[in-house]
RNA sequence: GGAGAGAUGGCAGAGUGGCCGAUUGUGCAGCACUGGAAAUGCUGUGUCCCUUAACGGGGACCGGGGGUUCGAAUCCCCCUCUCUCCGCCA
């Protein structure tokens, strides 16, 4: 979330800001709580400054007349303190309230656009596959190569669900080490994570875990929820934290299962395993020092992993500048890989394969993620940001897709072989 | 799952109802001493909120939440976490 002094400082440019991105606010009645407050929170120091002088007056009271004045005296004090506090603590829970649905500030250079349309090519990389036969899409390569199971997965778990087979457990472990291997070059800590976190850990980092258009599985009587992404538990696990500047940046990457409830997403394009309920992702998440000049050079670096890690992959890709109306509430700005798939839509379209987003300190704020600078007074909260290196079910089909041959078989890219064992499926 | 112990400032560690926002040690910063250092001495040393042009003033914070009391780090209840032992287990 914003820190509250700067919306109020800022009110012209956060209600721009949630203009840009199509978020409706009431900063009015947040400006009027926020009065409410600091009115309630002066009345209580005052009562409070008093209590402790009376109470603390007792001891050395001359007699049992005065004594007992100022204990009735401090009775009084206390029923006017809990009534205030009473009023405080709701206009902060609604002030919260208000405060938490302000999306981040969004960076300078962010298309400014309603929809996914607005958004910008920044560059591409590669060529699509020429081929002179028809390709077939992901699902009917898993058809013929007894890759994925549909049915079974449907029959266990319900539809949104599947089984790798064969080569495709081969190329997901392949794609999982791939990554690993390329963010571990680059500096990055590699950690598996838990599956599950805690809710207000996930509403740290920015997820909803209730209500009817959550993405979030929550587990019955507990106050945890099956991760989305490990952004979540690479970013709550420092909660609470100080952290010394000069261990700034911290690099960390880690392997997670991904659950989605995909509310809300019914209907839309989502053959195969383009759009599932669970998947295995490595994720990239950093800590930096808070300054954007510094954050940003982290979310380059990210972006250019991704792009290193596709490149490698040789899958032909765009990288989109998100446009603002189609950013998240934490992101700052965003960059997405979308890879080209030969068999999604009619004749191929791009699919988004990697995100990466700068936050700045819009979910260390809520997660208490802080630093100090020792030549400096006060602490700050630091800088996060998250990118994906693989998310195994996309790159799986921008794989099999792209590497049909027209004999049938697959290509197995060059920098899986070694994982995978062998040079083509089929 | 059962039994017990614990959670206090950067760290260590006192404190069992008012003299405690907190003794002390250590760490850190500054100053003195020194050719320089060590040692020593002195001074300072948290976070957050409200208020103020500023100096300053006021308030909250002893794991978290509630309660008792004129007054709580201290007493009571609930929760979380950590440690030890037992049980179970990959």
């Amino acid at each position: 979330m914003l820190d509250l002094q700067y919306i109020l400082e800022n009110k012209e440019a956060v209600a721009q800001n949630c203009e840009n991105r199509g978020v409706t606010i009431n900063l009015e009645r947040l400006i009027e709580l926020d009065g409410q407050r600091r009115q309630y929170i002066q009345e209580g120091d005052e009562l409070r400054r008093a209590q402790k002088e009376t109470s603390g007056g007792i001891p050395k009271a001359k007699d049992q007349d005065e004594r007992q004045k100022l204990i009735t005296k401090g009775k009084e004090l206390r029923e006017q303190i809990s009534v205030v506090e009473a009023n405080q603590k709701e206009v902060e829970t609604e002030l919260r309230s208000l405060q938490a649905d302000i999306p981040n500030m969004t960076h300078p250079e962010a298309p400014v656009g309603k929809t996914e349309d607005d958004s910008q090519v920044v560059r591409t990389w590669g060529e699509k596959p020429a081929f002179d036969f028809e390709p077939l899409d992901h699902v009917a390569l898993a058809e013929k190569h007894n890759l994925i199971d549909f049915e079974a997965g449907g029959r266990v778990a319900g539809h949104g669900y599947y089984y790798l087979k064969n080569e495709a457990v081969l190329l997901e472990l392949a794609l999982i080490q791939y990554a690993v291997e390329t963010v571990r070059k680059a500096g990055f800590t590699i950690h598996t994570t838990p599956d599950l976190a805690r809710n207000d850990v996930l509403e740290g980092i920015g997820f909803n875990p209730r209500g009817n258009e959550t993405q979030i599985y929550s587990v019955e009587n507990s106050d945890l929820s099956l991760v989305a992404t490990a952004e979540i538990t690479l970013g709550g696990a420092y909660r609470d934290q100080m952290i010394d500047l000069d261990q700034l940046p911290i690099l960390n990457a880690g392997i997670s299962h991904c659950f989605r409830t995909e509310a809300g997403a019914h209907g839309r394009a989502t053959r195969g395993i383009y759009r599932v309920h669970q998947f295995t992702k490595v994720e990239m998440f950093a800590f930096t020092a808070p300054e954007s000049a510094e954050s940003d050079k982290i979310h380059e670096k990210i972006v250019g992993l991704e792009e290193q890690i596709f490149q490698g992959l040789g899958l032909h890709y765009q990288v989109i500048d998100t446009a603002t109306g189609d950013l998240g509430g934490p992101a700052y700005r965003k960059y997405d890989l979308e890879a080209w798939m030969p068999g999604r839509g009619e004749g191929g379209s791009y699919g988004e394969v990697t995100s990466a987003s700068n936050c700045t300190d819009y979910q260390s704020r809520r997660l208490g993620i802080r630093c100090k600078n020792p030549n400096e007074k006060g602490t700050k909260f630091v800088h996060t940001l998250n990118g994906t290196a693989v998310a195994v079910t996309r790159a799986l089909i921008a794989v099999l897709e792209n590497y049909q041959q027209a004999d049938g078989s697959i290509k197995i890219p060059d920098v899986l072989q070694k994982w995978v064992g062998q040079e083509k499926i089929g």
